[in-house]
DNA sequence: GCCAGCCCTGAATCCGTAT
DNA sequence: TATACGGATTCAGGGCTGG
């Protein structure tokens, strides 16, 4: 599928909106293969039995509206594995999915996640900073949730912005456990009462990183379980579209109102840090055909342990091997494989200079 | 079941023992409900395509032992089920299981847990300091592994030393999230060439916490995959009778070994799951995640001679240079070096503040 | 004896594009 | 669809060596 194809199914689809009604028959109306990214919170399957108390004997606001209540694992199971499917035919094929859920849920998402053929690509803990404390001493504080992030099958290409994340971790590589603090304060959305409007708010800060690292700019991110809209919120921050699903109109009201009154970063900022694997591709032939380098010019490894010869073809020579720079340092060196670029180097006023410099001059005049 | 029957049962046990053979088998030989804990890190089936090498193009020693291969989930989900199985028979009423596993098994053996009637307690999440780094840049560093701990069923009186775990931790009740290291240096045990003795072997401080925290002293523990001992030498240390089943004569070889070199009470050995608690070090971008800067808002230097704007992914953006708060102040000071966090300010109500004060905000929430 | 620097290693489902 | 090949990619910590 061309990204033309693609493009050209866009305008069916009903963008930046929320749509009422069950996540699944929702879902069916769309067309298949249109989605970029879902990220899906959905019910947690609690099994409270009566009511837990503080210590202080006031009631916690536990997790116990009607639409959070299964009978049995078999009607989750089989909640679950809809949902799923439903979610399966609209995602591209190098879409992705996230879904977040306890340890009351979460085995029984994942396994079905792999059971339909997505294809794990992390786990990763959403470390709470500031958790509920496990008020009778019986267990551990649950201070963590789950999330999983899947690709829609095995091999498939799917987005993964790793320099954009290794950024927002100050230079070193993002890991599976994210610390961040549970929806509080301001962020936290009150209905007209004054209580929470929703039972499980999510952070914006985890689904900044999660749309940062995982989309594009203009790519559509679906959530079958919008709640007050958090995914929508910070989609429309970073400039990507998302479509809602949500059942309870209470939910919707609290979520329209709050995207309204979002608005887009500047552009100057959405733009991140990118890999080298992005940049230009240039031969290494160009450096001779440009006289930067002259045939019969010797190069020098990187501990200038091995020289080679350039050729006119832009190939090397050195210890009677023939091929690439990769390829004559990969052998020299008897590794599996070998970046020439920052292998070789040249002389200048007897310094050894590497050859990487050259290639980004000609980098440099291509802008 | 009262106390005096089961005690009674004991000494039918082959205590502190390594039992030669299959885990299913040996476990249906022993009495049911004689067992007051088994600690279980069944093979996590990952499935390892080539060979992977790191940057350096040193190749990483996978693990690609034919007792982790499984040809489908189908037959893995057959071994959980069956292993599951026999090891409830053998729990006491009152019993506890842990588990441990990767997202390639975890959710298969949290659901089966779920579908034999086991009652899942918590989830506790391993956060490794020193996970091996993704090499490719082209996931999350897999930084954790987790762990389920249930017990027999709802309603269960299983056991857990509160108070225990709450020292161990400084006085805090202790979370679902531990952060230990991976087993390295002199604890890793090696077999006769210098080679690590097994490819996954867990470390004390992990069992250590496990065992301290949900057994109490002459309590019997079970390891079904023994491996290299793990289980059993920190049972043994702590005053607890362990019974292991270990197939590989290799491993029961290296086990039994260690085990005879165990004493009770190993005092240094408590100490080193104490782990001390440095300064948490705050990436930049959580303050953009978590909405306390916005993508796109300017911040100014310590003279307010210089300015830069915020980006989505936590990087500046200045006079034409891109890159972190350090990096982007060195760079318009000509100096070598800067410490972004107390170089850059952001406005609030005309006046300028340093970042700093941001990041101590974030410090005080981590405790 | 101490310190700096080098080397090694850890449960990993780890490439993308052109031909 | 399979093959070829260019060339991008790592963090923390322990142990050892040499000065």
């Amino acid at each position: 599928m061309t990204k033309t194809t693609v493009r050209a199914q866009q305008p069916l689809l009903p963008l930046n909106q929320i749509l009422a009604g069950d996540c699944i028959e929702m879902m069916n109306s769309l067309p298949e293969a249109s989605i970029d990214l879902i990220f899906a919170d959905p019910p947690y399957n609690l099994q409270l039995r009566g009511e837990l108390h503080r210590p202080d004997n006031s009631k916690v606001d536990a997790v116990d509206d009607a639409w959070d209540q299964f009978g049995s694992f078999d009607h989750y199971d089989r909640f679950t594995r809809d949902w799923l499917a439903a979610a399966r035919r609209i995602l591209k094929p190098n879409g992705a999915i996230w879904v977040i859920g306890s340890y009351h849920n979460v085995f029984r998402l994942g396994a079905e996640l792999q059971n339909q053929g997505y294809w794990i690509l992390n786990d990763v803990v959403w470390r709470k900073s500031n958790p509920m404390p496990n008020f009778r001493g019986k267990r551990l504080t649950n201070a963590h949730e789950t999330l999983i992030w899947a690709s829609k099958g095995e091999g498939a290409k799917y987005t993964f912005n790793y320099e954009a994340l290794k950024a927002l971790n100050e230079g070193v590589q993002m890991r599976s456990d994210w610390v961040l603090p549970i929806c509080t304060g301001n962020e936290r959305l009150k209905d007209d009462a004054g209580d929470k409007a929703h039972p499980t708010q999510k952070p914006e800060a985890l689904l900044h990183r999660i749309i940062l690292g995982t989309t594009n700019p203009g790519d559509v991110v679906l959530d079958p379980f919008f709640g007050t809209g958090t995914t929508g919120a910070v989609a429309k921050m970073l400039g990507r579209d998302y479509i809602g699903i949500e059942r309870e109109e209470a939910y919707r009201k609290v979520a329209l109102k709050r995207l309204e009154k979002v608005r887009k970063f500047d552009k100057e900022a959405l733009e991140t840090t990118t890999s080298k694997r992005a940049e230009p591709r240039v031969p290494f032939g160009q450096l001779v055909e440009r006289g930067m380098l002259r045939p019969g010019e010797e190069l020098y490894s990187i501990g200038n342990r091995f020289k080679a010869k350039v050729r006119a073809d832009g190939t090397l020579v050195g210890n009677d091997v023939k091929g690439s720079i990769h390829q004559v340092g990969a052998h020299l060196e008897g590794a599996p494989s070998c970046n020439g670029w920052t292998y070789w180097h040249f002389k200048r006023e007897g310094k050894l200079v590497p050859i990487d410099l050259l290639r980004q001059q000609i980098r440099a005049e291509l802008n």
